[in-house]
DNA sequence: TATTTTACTTACTAGTTAGTAAGTTGTCAA
DNA sequence: TTGACAACTTACTAACTAGTAAGTAAAATA
């Protein structure tokens, strides 16, 4: 028997990559282990359901994010270097091999994915949006951010903008995206 | 035999409201049938595959919004209004029915959808951001709006916005979306 | 009135889907 | 050495998928 090292961590990194790829709908158990050599009833024992498995994806995520928010990598950086660090999560890889973030790709499928995923999707929104909201506040305050308006909306604004251009970069190639990434620096920074 | 006045545009309309609710990969022919009271082969005879069927729902949104653009009710609109209207498109009813836009759900599932449609989506996106585009600079021009950049990059930043906005809503509440919505407004009016 | 066309229905196929139940094998702890 | 357990495989099901081929009935047309 070939002891593959840690099955659940492939599995779960090859559902977030098809989650972000082809969507909660346009995969499948099918698609993980062919790519993990295994047989789809293996990839039930570590998730049962679907659901499992895109909920597992998800809190993961919210995990990692709050680490990196946490960790004094980010943490200590300037209002204007943690901008630039969250445009970088989506431009560094994902752009580039078409893909969109997590919350996009199960949002634009909301209707139709469980109940619970949904749940995960929401929380892991909402707490983007409270660490964005928090930054541009921070650089504001410090005069290095300049918007009129509140800060929530601010960031709801900026995390949809980006959500949806990794959309368009899909149609419309990637530097489309970096269009938009430009924009809402020059929107917000004091010049 | 029950005559069905114009089951053409009939199945077009379900296919437009399903590819908003569920994208592609989320509604089958069985889902339009029932809805309308026939068989699943009816749905052939009309649009022998569903490849055939979302382009023609892609095309006639083409030349709808080329219709309205070009009509005088929004053709002789002054730049502010023309942007409302942009807006409103998406806020009467979609929002509230938490559908999105059809361009956002399909570059959401943009890796697995056919080809043919993908160049609809693509050529749409392209002439809704051509049409935007030119509104800004138009307001610009005439000291009714102000922004940084070229009006392409902002073009995309405001549809980008919209369009991740959209999504959002499902998950966040429709307030969200209007927050976006007054955030472009106020980050692009003179005061 | 005869014929063609339109808009279907019936009946089917081949493929894919998530999910399950029962059996197998290597590993590790007692 | 034995037994438990983890991590599978084999073999299956029931439901759903897009799509097709052949037949039917009403309506339009000649």
């Amino acid at each position: 028997m070939v002891k593959i090292e840690n099955s659940k961590r492939t599995i779960l990194n090859l559902a977030e990559s098809l989650l972000q790829d082809r969507g909660f709908n346009g995969f499948s158990y099918a698609n993980i282990s062919s790519e993990l050599g295994v047989k789809n009833a293996a990839i039930h024992y570590h998730f049962p359901s679907k659901e499992d498995l895109a909920c597992a994806v998800i809190q993961r995520y919210r995990e990692r994010f709050k680490l990196w928010i946490n960790n004094s990598r980010v943490k200590d950086l300037s209002p204007q270097e943690k901008l630039n660090w969250f445009f970088k999560i989506y431009d560094d890889f994902r752009v580039d091999n078409g893909k969109v973030c997590l919350v996009g790709s199960l949002e634009a499928e909301f209707n139709s994915i469980p109940d619970a995923l949904k749940k995960e999707v929401e929380a892991l929104h909402r707490e983007m949006l409270v660490w964005l909201q928090a930054t541009l506040k921070e650089g504001r305050e410090a005069g290095v951010f300049q918007f009129n308006g509140e800060p929530a909306s601010k960031a709801a604004l900026i995390y949809s903008s980006v959500q949806g251009a990794l959309q368009m970069a899909r149609a419309l190639g990637t530097k489309k995206f970096r269009d938009v990434v430009e924009q809402n620096k020059q929107d917000v920074l004091v010049a």
